[in-house]
DNA sequence: TGCAAAATCGAACAATTGTTTGAATCGTTC
DNA sequence: GAACGATTCAAACAATTGTTCGATTTTGCA
């Protein structure tokens, strides 16, 4: 699977033996370990999760996690960027693809947020790239509060972050910037929160379930959450009409 | 004071007195541990948080907490509920008053989005009722991993809950109790954890910023939140068009 | 003022945390 | 088979966790 190539390149500072693993024992030591890592985390979150605990999980001795990968930071920063690195690439090719060959004037909302979310639909259906469960850890890595995890995240959506927004800003230009920025946060924020609730994930689990093929699932999935996502983006503010409506709200208060 | 008891503590034998009303030493105590828990808990979240920390912060001997409270569990449900239920109180009945008086017939669900969202902004607004730091604390809550954290809002919430979504269904009659359900989870999703996000709260503060009258400001981020969340939820499912535009990106992948 | 109850205090508790150590074991190469 | 590095292992490390204890101080009411 080459994981130790990605592992040297992601962190050359780690301290990785020259010499290449020739049997299964310690190839499996070390993914048995991962395995446990994603399977945890995505329970219990970054600090509830001990590195007894998973390395009883994995069956492996509990030094092995220090000696294999350094710290417990480390190997969470590990679990986490070696899914999460494909799955950004995927993303900006998507939409490096779509760009050069120009959206469809009228639907390049709806095809900026298939854009941004297909990757990780076909991401969830693979289990060789970690499924479902992995999207689940990730929206738990979004919540988490412990400021290494955030700052970790940061980094590694700060580049194809911009990209999108530049994306949907072309794409809406009658919306103020400040406006935009607030609506995709909160689109990212909600997806995020969703991937680690159960009750959502079957939700969407059910939408896709009428289609049989793969593609027709996604196409599902997305033809439910474009349009919502899409509308959210593209509503006028500020209308005088809806001022007035919210102001009676307010006179009950 | 604090000299005062530095002082008493230091020289015992002075018996310096300092004659307090008769509870405000005990309720003094209580109040700073509530106070500097809030405060601890948004930045760190609930495990990350010790009782030494919250002890230190408040002033007081560590054993206090267990003293006035029992556990650091039972500190974490009365610090939470103190405030969330009278918010969750106001929140319904200003959907009371509302269904009372009727609504525009054209903009309910701007209204409806409106009573869920007006008692937060107020509360936001007023310290002596937690201010924006408790929303930031809630919003945190909502993406704590720990079992403990989430059950307890389960239940506070779970009332209200259903009376909202009945409100909006009958608001929205054409959308599939399945898409509703969806977009309502994303809504809510996305509102508590932009709560917890800094720069997020940033941005909702500088659209409240132009306005003078604090009336004025509510209705200014609430013209802005109620089209975009309105949006969402009135878009139309499926459309053809749109099924042909993500097929486009699906093609690329 | 005196006395029981409430509150605070320092200290220690047992449990758990991530990490380190040094010896034992395994696998490969000479 | 010997030597050597890579790996595994049990054990202990120091630090931190929530909680409890008994003594002391403070407070409220007679």
């Amino acid at each position: 699977m080459g994981f130790d190539m990605q592992l040297a390149s992601q962190f050359p500072a780690l301290k990785i033996r020259e010499r290449e693993p020739r049997n299964e024992g310690r190839v499996a030591t070390k993914s048995r370990i991962l395995a446990a890592t994603e399977k945890l985390f995505v329970i219990h979150g970054f600090d509830a999760t001990s590195l007894r605990a998973i390395t009883t999980e994995a069956g492996v001795n509990l030094a092995a996690v220090n000696y294999h990968f350094g710290s417990k930071e480390e190997l969470f920063a590990l679990v986490l960027t070696h899914r999460l690195d494909s799955l950004n690439l995927e993303r900006v090719r998507l939409l490096d693809a779509l760009e050069a060959k120009g959206f469809d004037a009228e639907h390049t909302v709806e095809q900026l947020i298939a854009t941004m979310f297909l990757p990780a639909l076909q991401l969830a259906r693979n289990p060789e790239r970690g499924g479902d469960d992995f999207l689940k850890f990730l929206g738990r890595a979004y919540a988490d509060p412990s400021p290494f995890v955030r700052e970790l995240l940061a980094d590694r959506y700060a580049v194809q972050d911009t990209r999108f927004v530049q994306a949907f800003a072309k794409a809406l230009p009658e919306l103020a910037v400040q406006d935009l920025s607030m609506r995709l946060h909160f689109m990212l924020d909600a997806i995020s929160s969703t991937l680690a609730s159960e009750d959502a994930r079957k939700l969407m689990a059910a939408l896709a379930a009428t289609s049989q093929d793969s593609v027709e699932e996604d196409a599902a999935v997305l033809a439910h959450l474009g349009p919502f996502l899409a509308g959210s983006l593209r509503a006028k503010v500020n209308q005088p009409l809806q001022q007035r409506a919210i102001r009676a709200v307010l006179a009950f208060a």
